[in-house]
DNA sequence: AATAGGGACTTTACCGGTTCAGTAAGTGGT
DNA sequence: ACCACTTACTGAACCGGTAAAGTCCCTATT
């Protein structure tokens, strides 16, 4: 990546041009005192007039800030195009992003381990003035890293899997726990779930929520299945949980997102069985796609992009100084047409 | 966004560890010819004991590459989060530039004067090493705008659209027409298209085609309708089109994208008109939401992932020197169930 | 009238790399 | 034994900014 733009201009084409020195012109751009109107006027007429901005390496080499947040996110490359997940989030992130000028650097990666080395070197680089972690898990190795780096971060997940760092979470046990008690008290007492990949921190805490839940309203059958959160393997999980015989079918599948549920929602058709009257279905991450289905999908509901513009907003609180870690608000339950009591 | 790293490890302390001058380090690590094995590994050593790694600023101050892809999004935020197609473009991109160990530097932005702004700032700063535009319009102000800069580019849209610049696209005038066709030889003889924004440059070439298309097999009947892209757009793009008097309705619709298609069928339900029976849908971009609905959507399926590929090579190849302008495999149809001939 | 203080700039020393013109030692040919 | 050529490496200039220290001049104070 050579290339050479146009005859470069610089900030003593500026600075020439305005009749000042660089100094003086590094003072305008900045904002700092110690200028007169007149000559700061001058300064950005001469900027303006050579079409110049500051170069963000040398500022950054002089030791000045960087206007870059870093993302890398460690899935499949394949499986983030259908998760309205990620996108949402992250379109949450930009909205905050632009209001500042900033921009995202967004990686896939393959491991953590490479995650740990990218973070490393964007910091080290000073390419990146920050960074968010998400999807994090039990013994996340990045954690320590970013801590030992001192840079700044929010970790997306809870406090016990953020170590040091500032957190931002959504409270799943208590969700979990709302969506068990509406299961069952709409009369079901034989419940799934359909989980997310288990390396994930927030798996364990829905899965460990789920069975107290499940526990503590005296529900007789529960299975739970993890997957990678593809269409493709909650229709499979869908699949084997319905395939039990009559009476120890669960009536109830709760997703752990909504591409799952919507997968399983197809899956209870071509089984013949209808929703919810056969088995009522809960998604969960509630993107317009459970308004768009027949019958529309209940789902835990969940301001996926208020996610977002809440943790950039932290983010810039832990680089400005400091910011607590917080939960943001519980996913609430949307009950909509795919959720009912059991039949009989 | 300032905040101190560790005491800082530059060049100048692995030279002096490994016993050489900054300069003898430079060149082990650009791996340039001059210099004995024995020394290159002592550098290495060096460098791997202290943690080093090249400032990219410092390197791309003085004149280096730049390991970073510029891509700006002129959509409304929230939309994005919806629209599969946008995540799995960029998991295309992203999984070529990892290979290349590069990054891509996100930005959303609300309009193309900022996106024209935001691309010069970012190559004059030499932030990035290139870019990718999308959402090509008639008329581009981002064309003649990179060009002026000379910044390696690849334009994601009709070469007609594109000036000079390297262009990357799919013939959507041909897959319009694939479709029209199939439709008609179905049966069907008024057929209804429901398209993205008009501002689009594709738009208007699928619209163009549509027409163009549907007076080929002397279509009767034929209308089009402009939307956002969203479902809710979608749906109610469809409902007004279905709510035609009997003999007047469309039997079939085909939409610009996935979203769009699902909402529409949802609308069919719950206007009580039987899909494929009372009318037939054919979606665009074939995420894996079509083969989730019941029943499954036919579509014009097109790998997004590999566009997103074939357009990150494409743009390695533009900053190598050189890179032909070419189209990327036509979206071919595939029938599932949401198309049948026409009742009657 | 001498001095202190402050505003408005300029000077200069970096920041951490790259690059290129040297230079010193080694090799081979005659 | 001398010169021409490599090879391996050093030193210094430079990239485009920032920041701290320095200069100059003008006004207010004692």
């Amino acid at each position: 990546m050579t290339a050479s733009p146009t005859p470069r201009v610089t900030i003593k084409d500026v600075a020439a041009r305005a009749g000042v020195s660089k100094g003086a012109v590094s003072l305008a751009f900045n904002h700092k005192p110690g200028l007169a109107e007149a000559t700061r006027d001058r300064i950005f007429a001469a900027a303006r007039e050579l079409g110049w901005e500051p170069s963000v390496s040398a500022r950054s080499l002089a030791g000045a800030r960087v206007d870059v947040v870093g993302l890398a996110i460690c899935r499949p490359a394949r499986l983030l195009g259908l998760e309205p997940f990620y996108m949402d989030f992250i379109s949450g992130v930009e909205s905050v992003l632009t209001e500042h000028s900033c921009s995202l650097l967004l990686r896939l990666v393959r491991s953590l381990e490479e995650e740990v080395g990218l973070q490393e070197s964007w910091w080290k680089g000073r390419i990146i003035g920050g960074a968010i972690l998400v999807d994090l898990r039990a013994d996340d190795p990045r954690v320590p890293a970013v801590e030992r780096l001192g840079m700044p971060a929010v970790a997306v997940g809870h406090p016990s899997l953020a170590g040091g760092l500032t957190a931002v979470w959504t409270d799943d046990a208590t969700a979990v726990t709302e969506a068990v008690r509406y299961l069952s008290a709409l009369g079901h007492r034989r419940i799934a779930r359909v989980g997310g990949a288990v390396a994930l921190g927030h798996s364990g805490i829905r899965t460990a929520a789920f069975d107290e839940a499940a526990r503590g309203v005296g529900l007789v059958g529960v299975s739970q299945v993890a997957t990678d959160f593809s269409g493709d393997e909650g229709a499979r999980a869908t699949r084997s949980l319905l395939s039990v015989s009559g009476s120890e079918r669960p009536t109830a599948i709760l997703y752990d997102n909504d591409i799952m549920a919507v997968a399983g929602l197809s899956v209870a058709a071509e089984m013949g069985l209808s929703v919810p009257g056969d088995v009522s279905l809960l998604a969960w991450d509630d993107s317009q796609l459970c308004r768009l289905t027949r019958p529309t999908l209940s789902a835990m509901s969940h301001d996926v992009h208020g996610f977002g513009v809440d943790v950039a907003r932290t983010l810039f609180g832990v680089i400005g100084g400091g910011a607590e870690s917080h939960p943001v608000a519980t996913p609430v339950l949307v009950p909509r047409g795919s959720t009912a009591p059991p039949k009989g």
